[in-house]
DNA sequence: GAGTATATATGCGGGGAGCATATATGTCAA
DNA sequence: TTGACATATATGCTCCCCGCATATATACTC
């Protein structure tokens, strides 16, 4: 979330500077209509990690154009509403999914993008627990949750297959391959320097649940010790004293994120 | 077959998709006008190292809003231009530098970030050798260098302040403190793991000067021996066998960017 | 030729990552 | 009740990278 909404002072925002006399009359005879602009649009990619692999959240085009492929949820920007609050909009309503973790992602603007008109897209990504949004998808028609398939190793980047259960490629609409391959290679890249990765676990978590999210993520395996120390060492995660329950094995402990010291 | 061909035709660009004639007879009767529309910008924060410290490109604003305030080189998207090529047009008209790296930063959508009406800014960052970039602002009237200064630490973000030679705050027009902060956050991020310090540079240069342009741009001083292992171990940078000239000391060797063996 | 400033090479010690081993603790089945 | 089993948790070892120190090399200046 950077869409600053306050910042100190006149220095970060144009409107908290009083115009003097010259500048509200030039304000006052501003022709805003004088040049053509393009539509803008967010759209947001709505990932989790399950049976070890990243899942984004789809959304059945049932208009043209690209009517029967599979989108990212997306909606257009009001024309007085925030960037963020636009991507939250359309979290919220399309998908059901209220106070998610949003981060922005990039803006596509090629001129062709969408067949109708220029249209850019401001792209977000969001990050949610997987039974939240596992209940989010079944509760509405036309959602569902799709495997993702990278063909780009690490960091690389690239565009992003969809596969349903059968393990079959779902077609995407307009660049939203793009999209969600941005969104990946964000997330790999942000994951172990920052705490982005307990967003896709419920507050209360085991050291090993915590692995698969990053190796999901990650798209490979990790050694499990250096893990574990690394993640105690930095101090990231607290342990509760609670154990797991109901499972067949010597229970693990429950540990919850803890913001680091020096923050 | 039929739907991956058609997959990978389209993944890239929304208009690689024939349309059926479902689709065609929605666009024909489409209308782009229904919805008030934002403007689109661009704006470049065109930075280089210089003096120990990271530098970036403002103009004078000679009109209203924020008349006599400093800015980034900015302007209007056009209706058919990308927004890659906005942000090159921009720098090459406005700061006479063409063919310089550009990478797309954040896009800024405060609804009442500029006073005139609804305006999107795409920011980009370009980095420029140091000479490169002092002369261009040396041909153009009301185009400084100004050095930046970061209250914060690390990469925790935040606005930058400008200083002008004698070390007085340059007042910064809209949210442009923002995007500088933005910039400079996403400089230090990207600068270990990836090539964008060799921009900053001329094509041969010494080990020493590579150390000053990270140092710059980190803001804190590097261990010299690590440094330079690191670097030639990463195969990073090649040894060319010339030498520097004119200095009072012992010739340091020149050495160009190499791109690293497994891309 | 002495003085000086910097470049370049080598060696040492600490900390983290990867790896192996040992022990602990729950469930399940006979 | 007891042992098999799967996983958690702890400990120790090695290797490599980083930071630091030292030694030597090489240009210019006076």
């Amino acid at each position: 979330m950077t869409d600053r909404k306050r910042t100190t002072g006149r220095r970060t925002r144009g409107k908290a500077t009083a115009p003097d006399a010259g500048e509200r009359a030039f304000l006052e005879t501003y022709d805003p209509g004088a040049f053509p602009r393009p539509s803008v649009a967010v759209d947001v990619a709505a990932m989790t990690t399950r049976d070890g692999d990243l899942h984004a959240l789809l959304v059945r085009r049932g208009e043209h154009p690209h009517r029967g492929r599979w989108a990212l949820a997306g909606g257009f920007v009001g024309i007085q509403e925030s960037l963020d609050d636009a991507a939250a909009r359309v979290l919220r309503t399309k998908a059901g999914l209220p106070g998610i973790f949003l981060e922005q992602l990039y803006t596509f603007g090629a001129p062709d993008r969408d067949p109708r008109t220029r249209i850019l897209s401001v792209a977000y990504y969001a990050l949610v627990d997987a039974d939240r949004l596992r209940k989010a998808c079944a509760a509405t028609e036309g959602v569902v949750l799709a495997r993702l398939r990278t063909s780009w190793k690490g960091e690389a980047g690239g565009p992003v297959e969809a596969l349903d259960p059968e393990g079959m490629a779902m077609p995407l609409a307009f660049d939203h391959a793009d999209i969600l391959g941005m969104a990946v290679k964000r997330l790999r890249g942000k994951l172990d320097y920052s705490p982005v990765g307990f967003q896709l676990l419920p507050p209360l978590f085991t050291l090993r649940q915590l692995q698969d999210v990053h190796e999901a993520v990650l798209g490979r395996r990790l050694n499990k010790d250096s893990f574990r120390r690394s993640v105690v060492t930095k101090g990231l995660v607290a342990a509760t004293g609670e154990m797991e329950r109901d499972v067949p094995y010597r229970p693990a402990g429950l540990y919850r994120y803890a913001m680091p010291e020096d923050a």
